[in-house]
DNA sequence: GCGGGGTAGTGATACGTACCACGTGATGCG
DNA sequence: CGCATCACGTGGTACGTATCACTACCCCGC
């Protein structure tokens, strides 16, 4: 089947294909009854503007490329609340899916920006600091985390703060002894959450028993406690995600440990399974479709110029639960 | 930065566009001598072609969206691999996320098969059954998981034959006094794992509680198990999936309820955290990656006008953990 | 020497859109 | 009235590719 063009709708209409074109994309001076007459038959007929020849007219591909990593469930949600305002904004998200090193990834971001085919590239899995587009390719490149130079967060999932605020809220109700089970290095969310539990902890002037891990997998958490010697007063866990806290809270019960005497846990991400864990684990509450609908924000600004939007944070919120004790509040 | 183009290769290597085009495309009559420098040339300028100008000539845009529901992260998996084989094949996939009734979702996914600008449509969020595309469009829509008239899985997502499994080993480990805690209905994979629940228990001639729940979380397998009054006998669990089965193992501590003497809980889908709990949760693996590798491969071999390929099958395999009180084998 | 047939390559064109440069009446204004 | 201005619209072209129809050439057998 042969898809109308505008030339069909022109004709119908008894105008110009120009004229279709110009009441399509609302430029030049069309009358109002022109105007009318053309979107009516345009609708009539189901006329669809092509895009490829759309493309190839105005030189821009409105295509964006969103590279994933492989296995992290969470980042659906990113790449949907950033797949929603790309078509919002009149382009096409298409995921990459790339395994292997950053520095791999890399090598296919970089020869993604050199085809030419897309405008822009969201990066959400990991990709190493600084990387830009190469020379004589117009490709804009978003991570969906970034870092200052001095280890601020300013984009919203690096947001790391609120590891601070269980530090402090936990030294608070009298615990001495903290560990950090940390992310995979080269993840940008994990440093940033290993360097906000050391900087609460120095500031305290806390007992740490080290920042152990560099998976995201349960199995890492399990290792983690493993490694650890018993200690005389309770041992508070800052885990790097839930994940994580199931395999401290697994490996915990294996060793006989009890919550919250022997342990406590604290989470992030806030997996639907935490909260019908025994213990129920404490957590992070993160809005992934928004911090993913804001990172395209940011693409989608840089891709037609405009100064980018600042973000009021707010994607986060602590949950306590029973792997703490719970705490603030009264439940 | 202006792209190079085919024109300009054929420039630099001294002979016409046609020639550049038939060497890159492999079509008419070139010799080796001259091939082999017309690569050359478009190595060394960095030619890429231009895929919306080759859109245009071939009338093909290349382009498959990939219906995505919200919320199910493990889809995630079958993105990547869908995503994966689309590539290799030569076809860009978008991935669009709608969120509402299967009924909503189908008419987004009539529009954008009626808007031409995808040569197919990957669901992997269920859509009603035996949709196709509108008339006039000859755009190819492709279930990630489909049913033929009796039932029967034809599709590597909709085999629930393992949950068959789960009750006869159950059975014939003793257990008489069965539940199923089932999915959406409007889910293909619910309704499957249901309709093979039902047949099994009656081929059997075991007693069953009932089929009940009616989503994917946590929170539906406790309000299950709520429902449930005591029994005397052990009463065999059969979740459809492993958030249901958390749900149900919580509920069932909060009632006292021990298994594996009151009660045996089985899941699906090997959710990592599944390995961690207190007790560990029997369930399915399912190879998500290659189930959407496979479901895009049943795509692209429609638009190839190809037979599509026989899927063997091996997507899937039980793991027997504590919530069974493991069973086969010995561990 | 001549036709037949295969090889290697070219010129021209169409795909559907956006937009530049240009009419063409109608209107404003002194 | 005569010229400038304006509102409304049109003709024509370019974007980069794939492919049809065609030519030029060479080899071969008779």
């Amino acid at each position: 089947m042969n898809m109308p063009t505008s030339r069909d709708v022109a004709q119908l209409a008894g105008v110009s294909q120009t004229t279709v074109s110009y009441v399509l994309n609302g430029r030049g001076n069309v009358s109002d009854a022109t105007r009318e007459r053309v979107l009516a038959i345009a609708a009539e007929i189901g006329y669809r503007p092509n895009q490829a020849a759309r493309s190839m007219r105005t030189r821009r591909s409105g295509r964006i490329a969103v590279i994933m990593g492989a296995g992290i469930d969470t980042h659906m949600r990113l790449l949907a609340g950033a797949s929603e305002v790309a078509q919002d904004a009149g382009y096409a998200a298409e995921s990459h899916h790339i395994d292997g090193t950053p520095d791999a990834r890399a090598e296919r971001v970089l020869d993604l920006a050199a085809s030419g085919q897309y405008e822009g590239i969201l990066t959400i899995a990991p990709v190493p600091d600084g990387l830009t587009a190469p020379t004589g390719s117009d490709c804009v490149i978003v991570p969906a985390a970034t870092f200052d130079a001095e280890l601020h967060s300013v984009g919203p999932l690096a947001d790391a703060t609120l590891i601070g605020t269980f530090v402090e809220t936990l030294a608070a109700a009298g615990h001495r002894t903290f560990v950090h089970v940390s992310g995979p290095e080269h993840y940008v969310s994990a440093r940033a959450r290993s360097a906000a539990y050391a900087q609460a902890v120095e500031r305290l002037g806390l007992r740490s028993l080290g920042m152990i891990g560099g998976g995201w997998g349960a199995e890492t958490g399990r290792r983690a406690i493993l490694e650890l010697a018993p200690q005389d007063e309770t041992i508070a866990v800052i885990a790097g995600n839930d994940d994580l806290a199931i395999g401290v809270l697994r490996d915990a019960a294996e060793r006989g440990w009890s919550l919250p005497d022997d342990l406590v846990v604290t989470g992030w991400d806030n997996h639907e399974f935490g909260a019908y864990t025994t213990p129920t684990i404490t957590t992070v509450d993160v809005d992934f479709r928004e911090a993913g609908r804001r990172a395209m924000r940011r693409l989608v600004a840089a891709l037609g110029h405009e100064a980018p939007v600042p973000e009021e944070q707010g994607l986060m919120r602590i949950i306590w639960r029973e792997s703490t004790g719970s705490l603030p509040g009264v439940d």
